[in-house]
DNA sequence: CGCCTAGTTGACAATCATTCTCATGTAATC
DNA sequence: GATTACATGAGAATGATTGTCAACTAGGCG
């Protein structure tokens, strides 16, 4: 819980994440960097996205193939539309699928759950 | 979608996956074959385990660190319920939660989509 | 302002799951 | 039994992610 230290390098990366509102590889983000005047190490990269996604800063997801994206993100519980050709990402809210979840845990005698929902599609602009 | 040749490796993942409730690793299920009598390579595994899951014959989910995770499962459309202490798995349906991701799908004009839901928790044993 | 200390960084090595390569094995067909 | 296309296995290759450790720097203190 300790305030972390603002760096450069820390805020170039929280700036390019801003930047977009799809989610990003590490790697991408690292590369997209590069290419501007910063140059940050990829190994900072990872460090602080993983800080800033246990911090809940950031969401993470994983693409099919394993890798994770992150994108800034607010701080509200919610869950994600994802275009699976542009990879536009659209935050969606559902109530009902909250309560279900808590509702199928008590009945199997689970606790502390957390939920995760991935939805992906063809965006209109794909289709 | 030629049908497959039936083999002795085929076979014996097969068994092993039927062994178990619980969703496994590639690298385990290579194990736990290498432990018993047949020895299967672990490239043959992940090329079974690889077209299996495109037959809709296994699940796949991916555990956080991103390994992914296999279990024979039955073949009509669910999610799962799984402890994050013992890995015990619970196959769960949810009517609601299909028509929500195709509402909130439709409402952002989404084509073709598909979800996934996990939730963990831990279970009445592990609590 | 200059110094100290602990958190941060970056280059690169190390890990680890997964995939690729290709020579060899084998099920199905004739 | 011969043929052929698909399957397998050993090990190399890949690629994301993490670990290592010396060099760097933000912030507090005098």
């Amino acid at each position: 819980m300790s305030a972390r230290r603002p760096t450069r390098q820390r805020a170039a990366l929280a700036r390019a994440l801003e930047g977009s509102t799809q989610f990003s590889s590490a790697q991408e983000l690292h590369a997209r960097l590069r290419n501007e005047d910063t140059t940050v190490g990829l190994a900072t990269v990872y460090r602080n996205l993983q800080a800033m996604a246990s911090e809940g800063e950031v969401d993470v997801i994983r693409t099919p193939e394993g890798e994770a994206l992150y994108r800034a993100c607010s701080t509200h519980h919610h869950h994600h539309l994802v275009c699976r050709v542009c990879g536009k990402a659209v935050e969606v809210t559902g109530a009902g699928v909250e309560a279900w979840a808590e509702r199928v845990s008590a009945e199997h005698g689970f606790s502390s759950v957390q939920h995760t929902v991935e939805i992906v599609g063809t965006c209109s602009d794909c289709s």
